[in-house]
DNA sequence: TACAGTCTTTGACTTAAGTCAAAAAAGAAC
DNA sequence: GTTCTTTTTTGACTTAAGTCAAAGACTGTA
């Protein structure tokens, strides 16, 4: 496949004109990452972003002790590592392959040009780092003002949502990276699916499926009207 | 003062031509808020966003249980509330003014049509929202990966080297308000300040005014490399 | 100055979630 | 299929931080 052909597939690019997909193809360029392979890291310099042609990504910080808190998970589509282009710092977090994946770069000067040309492309990219500071809004809320529990639960219905999967869910991560995700370790993840399970919230089927009990009991974990026994 | 003079002088505006000031002013629209009165809430329809002229304005989130987290403390000159303009969403957090304030107010649809036409202010704009997004960043790190007498030493070095204020510094919000930025509630605070001020980190004079006596000892704190007795 | 109301601190207690260690289960490699 | 490795679960224990209650210190206003 070209290089246009998935820049015309690219969201963020929507609604351009031929001529800046041509404009946009010139300045692209393709990298290849294994599994596990770091993209970049915190603290080095940004002089372009990327966009996930296919496999995932995902953002993520570490601590001093070792543990990992995920900033976000990308697939196919989607731009990451854009903050250093527009306000000219360091990457403020590190980004790993998690599965063999294409990524296209977009080196800073040349983007920022056809920005400036182009007033579409400027709006969809603010609309693109508005959702982003909405989901980190989320993120906060969660991590500051919701337990586990209730993280996990919103978690489980978004991914019923999002995937369109009814009540059978198939975890996308590993649980250790559900774990980083929710901003917990394993072993209490593990723990607190047990008790869901338990509880009757949900059934858990194999070590990565899930099959969702009670929707309405996991809301009021989310909403925080109930708690786990 | 005219709408004109302040709209000079905010950053976010920087480097425009004579003829955007006076567009930017045609569409603005001054508003005044008392201490403590809300600006906006969470879920409010967000057809504009908002511009400190004078006072100060938190943005921030409430838990079921009431718990409340700051995400932003926003001073004169500082934009907010841009999220809904160009993700064409409801606000995703709430805003109150702090202080007696002065508001200036851009309509959405106005503003949407000044980028279009200004890539420079689209630039601005994008810049504003990456360094949102940094901070975020930050703010996340803190809440999941730091424990609370780190994210104070955090703070404390920060105000320190923000309002360039050597190792006397003096607390610009109330220590429940400080707490609620934390992410912890007043009675943590408290017994953490104490604990610091026990263990010669720093001295607390009077309830407002705290004095840094070992800097590197915090910066030990932030990073991990020591904790509290 | 005195009062009301808020902010801040302290004490006693509870609890959610983390640590450490090990077993069990699931996947990957040979 | 068997072995090796990684992931997940379970158990026993620790701990940071929260809750509830009350006292003290401030601040602003009458």
């Amino acid at each position: 496949m070209n290089i246009i052909d998935y820049i015309k597939n690219i969201p963020l690019f929507e609604g351009l004109l031929p001529e800046h997909y041509k404009d946009l193809t010139s300045i692209a360029v393709k990298r290849v990452f294994k599994k596990g392979e770091r993209i970049f890291s915190e603290g080095d310099e940004g002089n372009g972003f990327y966009v996930v042609n296919s496999g995932r990504v995902k953002i993520f910080k570490l601590s001093p002790e070792g543990k990992e808190q995920i900033l976000h998970l990308f697939g196919p589509g989607e731009p990451f590592g854009e903050v250093p282009v527009f306000s000219g710092e360091d990457f403020p977090a590190s980004a790993e392959a998690l599965e063999d994946s294409q990524i296209l770069f977009f080196p800073r000067k040349g983007f920022v040009e056809l920005i400036g040309k182009n007033p579409l492309l400027a709006l969809n990219m603010l609309a693109t780092l508005s959702r982003r500071l909405r989901t980190f809004t989320v993120l906060i809320e969660n991590l500051s003002l919701k337990e586990v529990p209730g993280r996990l639960a919103a978690y489980l219905l978004y991914l019923s949502e999002q995937k369109n999967a009814g009540n059978n869910l198939m975890l996308d991560i590993s649980k250790n990276q559900l774990a980083s995700l929710l901003g917990t370790i394993p072993e209490t993840l593990s723990r607190i699916l047990t008790r869901m399970d338990k509880e009757g919230f949900i059934k858990s089927v194999g070590s990565r499926n899930i099959k969702i009990l009670d929707r309405d009991g996991l809301y009021e974990l989310v909403g925080g009207e109930r708690r786990l026994a």
